[in-house]
DNA sequence: CTATCAATTGACACAGTGTCAATTGACATA
DNA sequence: TATGTCAATTGACACTGTGTCAATTGATAG
């Protein structure tokens, strides 16, 4: 009975995700989603209260879906600074198209829904957790560039990482996933990480410039 | 008698830049402006034809006013590639905040309507040609580290300076301007730019990874 | 047999965009 | 003075999409 309940929460839920998967995130109408969900359009709002709500929940269902923790193993384990950051990157490379067209959704929604920039913020505090730890890993070898702060450095791995730099580069450029994160592990490591022996750029020369 | 019209049609324009700054990008419905720029709402129509073309021209007319031109000239007459890289970041670190509430509002209505699609999609090609010339001065000073093709360099150099990262970066982490425009200039060295005599990062042996 | 509860249908309120028609008021021309 | 033009106004309306409400159906459990 209560999985009866479950099921139908279950295929909106479902319903939710193909739809904005198909869509890129764009459109998703309540209409649409229930009719995918093979139920009216009222009955959508017995289980959930508003549209943003329920991409919140679908949000979340996809997550649980996608066993995030193991696919983050290869980060938590890695040896060294540098190996966290590169799997951290490849994590979430190989996660954000799984995601993207809710995320993308739940971001539109962001612009006029305070309970969806509310859900999406506190993903993307989760998210911080994973680019803190990466660079605290590097902090801890000694390899985080002088020139970093470490939450500056955080923040600005967090900026690097953001759906919309993929989205650009993948959408708008063409570049493959793959490209993607040979790409961003690159940008990474040359912004972040210094390597022994390495002389300091020299930055501050150019700090009072000519105009 | 035409500089009448041209005074509406100024006013509307000068309404919806200044409505769309003070709400962020939010908002800003079509009898909101219009109340501000002292008219009806229908009239509106009398001089564009959809919100989104409002949009688009508003975005021009901010443009204009701003004398982009001269702003970029610092950038422009560079004396070298790693300078000509650091104005244009100056340039626009120091412009985004000006056109952000405007851009932003291009930015959502992208999501639903083509034409503002188009429209954004023809500013950043503009764009590009800034990063563009950029990249290829580090080149005419053999200073693109090898690690980057000229144009994935110009890709990932647009994705650095994207809108949204600007937003992130200043208003969920509150740096200030001013704070990004100098953390990314280091970011955008430290990425592009390979100095005489600096040995090549070994990025190339953890090609492999253990997993 | 009846109570319960998910789901259905159909109607409706609300916000926001965009359209249409009739009218006003200023200004120019004959 | 009469006429035409044109920007702007008012008010009504169509359309889309969200969210609410009430009455009804139909299956299932006690």
């Amino acid at each position: 009975m209560s999985s009866e309940i479950n099921e139908t929460r279950r295929r909106i839920l479902d319903a939710t995700a193909q739809s904005l998967v198909e869509s890129r995130g764009r459109g998703a109408k309540m209409g649409e989603i229930a009719k995918a969900a093979g139920i009216s359009r009222q009955a959508v709002y017995l289980h959930f209260a508003s549209r943003s709500e329920l991409l919140i929940a679908a949000f979340r269902h996809l997550g649980d879906s996608l066993d995030v923790k193991s696919r983050l193993a290869p980060s938590r384990t890695a040896k060294t600074g540098v190996e966290r950051v590169e799997r951290y990157i490849e994590f979430w490379g190989s996660y954000l198209p799984e995601i993207y067209g809710l995320a993308k959704a739940l971001l539109i929604a962001q612009d006029t829904d305070a309970a969806a920039a509310d859900a999406w913020r506190d993903r993307m505090v989760a998210m911080r957790d994973g680019c803190r730890a990466a660079i605290d890993a590097l902090v801890a070898d000694g390899m985080l560039a002088d020139e970093w702060k470490r939450d500056e450095a955080i923040d600005a791995f967090m900026a690097l990482l953001q759906v919309s730099n993929w989205e650009y580069l993948t959408q708008e450029c063409g570049w493959t996933n793959e490209r993607y994160i040979e790409r961003m592990k690159k940008l990474a490591e040359r912004s972040f990480v210094s390597w022994p022996g390495q002389s300091d750029i020299p930055g501050p020369r150019t700090a009072s410039p000519g105009y």
